[in-house]
DNA sequence: TCTGGGGTCCTAGGACCC
DNA sequence: TCTGGGGTCCTAGGACCC
């Protein structure tokens, strides 16, 4: 039996457990840049806030339905993320951490007669630890956990779990779920289905599976095979290492000059590159975008991008800022503007086996001891404490207008707390 | 005025090899 | 008239996820 365990709302929770006033109230947390609802208490999706809606056109809204409204706030929700999977881990007999506020929980060797009180046992101790509402769904797949999990959002009687296991019980289920619900299909499938008249997970479960494999391929057969209860997405406990690392922002206003457009590739590059070390991981490659404001057709429009391969697997900030200013120089062109831009670090491999090369012209040992000190620095003042000068002392150039404090980790937000 | 960010996997097609 | 066969590797793009 595979378990997900599912935080509802999880931003929105996140800013209730240490501003309780907001239980009861439409609450949402915008994108970076203040863009985008992305995440919604259950009175903000009642009065018709849409995921992924632009906060602007909320309007008049905010203030009819006296909305509470926060820019999202990640040092808060990774903070609170990582007390939610330690309780989880306490709990069963391993986890497998699948984004920011979900994990699938590994289930083999526990009794079945057991597991319909685990899982109402596991949804009370993390509310009860973390202040954290749960939603746990357990069957035999994956897939089938999702469902059951989603269930219980759907169903408070059933008081944060669902136990779903008997056929009968999982054909009465899906008979009524609608199939864009269902993990692994996604908008285009779920159109292309409808069209062929398929409206819940059942009516997809009655097609042949050579149908699936020609219309959908391998993925569509996979998600077939595990609404029939047969696992094909197996359980992985042991976090991978990230085989491409992204960093890009959208700017509060379009930049219009290179060396503003140079600082902050050189910010991107630096963020990225902390990224790499800490999974002690050297990359092959690193790919530069600009690109204009899509939203604006009465503007002339680009999307400039250009991957540099290069000479030696590295993960020093200082090389990969010299590369990625030049590219960010050579990419920009005067007439656009530019709303975004981002670097990419890819063919990434494990630092301990980096081919080395005869001309090498760069001193890495160097470079090494360098990052090494800038890191342990960095960790032990604050982020960004120490930088490389083209990154700048600015940051990122974006809207936050509506920042809770970071609670659970600085001390100066407690006493301001404590003040009010 | 205003519209997020960061990933993975799979497939098709081209380049290239013998 | 008529132009092999079978691989591998790489990349771009499309699908999906949160």
């Amino acid at each position: 039996m595979y378990g997900l365990a599912d935080c509802n709302n999880f931003f929105v929770s996140c800013e209730r457990v240490f501003n309780p006033a907001l239980n009861g109230r439409p609450v949402v947390i915008l994108s970076n840049n203040d863009g985008c609802v992305i995440s919604r208490s259950n009175e903000a999706k009642r009065i018709g806030i849409k995921m992924g809606q632009p906060f602007y056109q909320l309007g008049e809204m905010v203030r009819r339905y006296d909305v509470a409204v926060f820019s999202s706030n990640y040092v808060l929700y990774g903070d609170m993320s990582q007390r939610v999977q330690q309780t989880l881990r306490s709990l069963v007999p391993a986890t497998e951490v699948y984004s920011i506020d979900e994990s699938f929980l590994d289930l083999r060797g526990v009794e079945d007669s057991k597991l319909d009180e685990l899982g109402h046992r596991i949804s009370y101790v993390v509310q009860r630890n973390t202040g954290i509402p749960i939603s746990v769904g357990i069957s035999p797949t994956k897939t089938l956990a999702k469902i059951a999990s989603k269930l219980c959002k759907q169903y408070p009687k059933l008081r944060g779990s669902c136990y779903m296991h008997r056929p009968q019980d999982i054909e009465t289920v899906l008979r009524k779920f609608p199939i864009e619900d269902v993990w692994g299909i996604g908008r285009r499938f779920s159109a292309m289905l409808q069209s062929q008249g398929v409206r819940t997970a059942w009516d997809f479960a009655q097609w042949p599976v050579d149908r699936v494999q020609r219309l959908m391929h391998v993925g569509g057969v996979k998600t077939w095979r595990e609404l029939h209860g047969e696992p094909c997405v197996e359980f992985e406990e042991v976090g991978k290492d990230k085989q491409q690392i992204t960093v890009s922002r959208s700017f509060s206003k379009e930049l219009t000059e290179v060396q503003d457009i140079q600082q902050q590739i050189a910010l991107f590059t630096s963020m990225a590159a902390e990224k790499l070390r800490k999974q002690q991981s050297v990359c092959g490659a690193i790919m530069v975008f600009l690109m204009t404001n899509r939203h604006r057709e009465d503007k002339p429009q680009q999307f400039a991008n250009r991957l540099i391969t290069l000479p030696v697997g590295t993960d020093s900030t200082i090389e990969l800022v010299n590369v990625a200013t030049k590219v960010a120089g050579a990419l920009f062109q005067k007439p656009f503007q530019y709303k975004k831009a981002g670097v990419i670090l890819s063919d990434i491999s494990s630092k301990n086996a980096v081919q080395t090369v005869l001309f090498d012209e760069v001193d890495h040992d160097k470079h090494d001891r360098l990052m090494s000190a800038l890191d342990a620095i960095n960790k032990k003042q604050g982020a960004r404490s120490v930088v490389v000068a083209s990154a700048g002392f600015d940051g990122i150039k974006m809207n936050r207008q509506h920042l809770s404090h970071n609670y659970t980790s600085e001390w100066d937000d407690i006493l301001s707390i404590n003040c009010q």
